[in-house]
Order: C-alpha cells, then structure tokens, then sequence
DNA sequence: TATTTTTGTAAGCGAATACTTACTTACATG
DNA sequence: CATGTAAGTAAGTATTCGCTTACAAAAATA
C-alpha cells in the first residue's frame, strides 16, 4: 500500500513528534497542531493512531531497504561495511525525527501489528550486514573463529548505541564523522 | 530517601506493568489492580505517578550499584568482565520486570527528573566497566591501539542489544547461557 | 482506655484521550 | 455547468487519565 503525499507529510510529523516528546507526545491533537488543521482531518488520511505508527514503520523499512538494495557490494568486507553504516548514519543525520523507530524500544508492546513491524525493521538491517559478514568470514578477511551471530550482534548493538547516544545528545555532535571511527574500531577488532 | 515495604511493592509492580505493557499501560488503575486495592490508596504510598517512575529507576539503580560495588576486582580483566556480566544477567533473569529499565529508551523525554535518573542507571555500568577495562589496557590484557571509550561503547551497546531481544522473546531464552556465550566472544576480540 | 496515626475505601473532579458526526468548501471531470 | 469527490471544519461522543476529597477502620501510642 503506497502512501501518498498527504500521508507522508503526517507519517513524517509523527516521526518528528516521537522523536522530541516520546510516545506518550504522539498525539491526534499534536500531530494535528503540527500539521496545522484540525484533529478530525487527519482521519480523512488514516483510520487509526496505530495505523499511524505502523505507516511510519513501513515507511521507514521501505526507505531504508531500497537505499540498502541499491548500495552495490564489492566483495571487500571493509568497504562494504563502511558503506552500509556511512549510509545509514548519513540517512540519520538528514532524518533526525526518524532516530525514534531505529530500533523502536518505546513503541515495543503497543500491539501486534507494530511489534511485527519492528521485527521486521530490524530483520533489514540484520540481512544485508549477514550477506557482508559471513562473506567475509568464507572469504577469510574477517576472523572464523567464532558465530557469524555472535558479530552481527555486536555491530548491531554498537550502531543502536550510538543513535541513543546522538539522540541523548539531541543531535549535538557529527553523527557520520563520529559513527564512522567506531566502526573503524570495529573492524580492526573483527579483522583477520 | 529510603523506601518502605509498601513503596518496594508498588515498585516492583509498576516494573512488572512496563515490562508487560509498555510505557501506556503503566496506569494508576493497572497498578490499584496490580496492588490488589485502590487507586486512591496509591497515593497513600508515592505524591505522584512521576515519583513511582523516579523511585523505581533509583531502587534499581541503588540496587545494581549496591551488588556491583561488593564484587570484588581480581586484576585478571577476563575474569572481572565475565563476573560483572554474569552478576547482571543473573540479576535480570531473577527480576524479569525490571529489564525495560535497563537503559530505559522508553521512558525517555517523559521528565527532566526521569531523564536525570536514567543517566545515572547508564553511569553506574559505565564507571564499572571503564574501571575494568583501562586497567586491562594498561596491564597489557586488552589491546590498546584502540580508544578505551569505543570498547566500552561497543561491550555496553552488545549487552543492551541482548536484554533487548530476551524481551522481545518474552523470557523464553536462558539469559546468563546465552550472555555468557556473548561475553566470550567478546573477550576474545578484546584480547591482546 | 482515649487519642492519634496509618492505611484503606467510594465517589467524583477536570482534563485529555482517540475517534465520530454533520456539514462546508474547493476542485477536477463528464 | 452540473456533479461527484477529496479534504477541510466545529462540535461533539464515550472513555480514560492522574489525582482529590470525605470518610471509615484498624493499629499504634499516650
């Protein structure tokens, strides 16, 4: 279901709102203050507040996954992985009000369509860093000695880390200059 | 401000409803029900809904940094971070609800005060953990051709990534096993 | 035993919540 | 130019929210 431009304008409001006064901010009557009609208008574009949520989460994966579809692999598991997280911290860095549903702790246990949908965000991500890592375990430029799982893990977790910390710092310091030094750290410590 | 019985138990229950239910369905009337009384008997108890949030991160705070201040230092890095690590997973593996907490991304931006008190949650595994590994840094254990802050930041981001999929799979995973695992693997990244 | 303190209750407050209804206006299309 | 539709509004709905009040019983204290 492709959304339209209205939709996206409220998704992107929603986004903006989550982000600054959390999820007890996501109002009908903020996001229509935001959007600047009133709240019976944004019925006229949505059903539901959960439809809301769950249009931003799609919207997100969506983008996220035709950017990462889009990035060609080398075969060099350095060069490919700074590319996926430079995308992704440049992404950021020009969406700040997207920082919220990265990996969406607050929207947890809301129901279970957005549950499902933040599965299936961080299934995105999660895809594309395997195909590069387990090819640089075969490929013998990452060190074999121990689960493919256990790595994405710890690139996944320190990526997450660090937007919580961006967004703590509410955006104060250079997201793509410093996201990009930790995974430097990274892969000298998972280099072979 | 130490707290009674009575508060300990309207804590505890309040940490089962965020677990359960998310930032929303922590209620006063979900926690009357919860309690087995009134509503209004809650606030026999705490001024507000925003002290029973504040007192909860305090308790769990005092708590960690009570059991992590007895745990004795051996020098030997491997040792000291594998016992810290196991001290929390066995921690949050006997007090389920209290893992939305662990750093608490749901409850941000509700309060000043609340904001307060989860950095100093985030600052008590820090300091522990810093405290470790820059000894190991510096007695040669750990490699040290790389900043001490990213190490931190890439052990904290992995742990909290953990605790999160343990929720998101509702407990049903052995956390102190599976953790463990993980803080192998890390160390032997870390390792000189 | 008399009195104060603690801890509970039922009833209800105003405000905020998501959402609905009935109606209007602008505009594209036959 | 008539008509259907898309997109807005004001004014409501029922429900839930955190919290207060007035009162009762029990327990601790004098």
């Amino acid at each position: 279901m492709e959304l339209k431009t209205r939709q996206i304008e409220i998704v992107e409001a929603a986004g903006r709102l989550l982000t600054q006064k959390g999820i007890n901010g996501l109002t009908i009557k903020n996001l229509a203050k935001e959007m600047h009609f009133s709240e019976s208008a944004i019925y006229r574009h949505f059903e539901s507040k959960e439809e809301i949520i769950i249009a931003l989460l799609r919207y997100l994966a969506d983008t996220i996954d035709h950017r990462l579809r889009s990035m060609s692999l080398s075969g060099k598991t350095d060069v490919d992985l700074k590319n996926l997280f430079d995308e992704q911290f440049l992404f950021f860095s020009e969406h700040h009000h997207f920082v919220v549903a990265v990996f969406s702790d607050g929207l947890m246990e809301e129901s279970v369509s957005i549950n499902k949908a933040i599965e299936s965000l961080i299934g995105i991500m999660t895809r594309q860093l395997t195909a590069i890592v387990s090819e640089g375990q075969k490929t013998g430029q990452i060190r074999d000695d121990m689960a493919t799982e256990h790595l994405i893990q710890i690139i996944l977790g320190t990526y997450k880390l660090q937007m919580f910390k961006w967004r703590l710092a509410v955006f104060t310091f250079n997201l793509p200059a410093e996201g990009s030094q930790l995974i430097d750290t990274i892969l000298r410590l998972i280099k072979k």
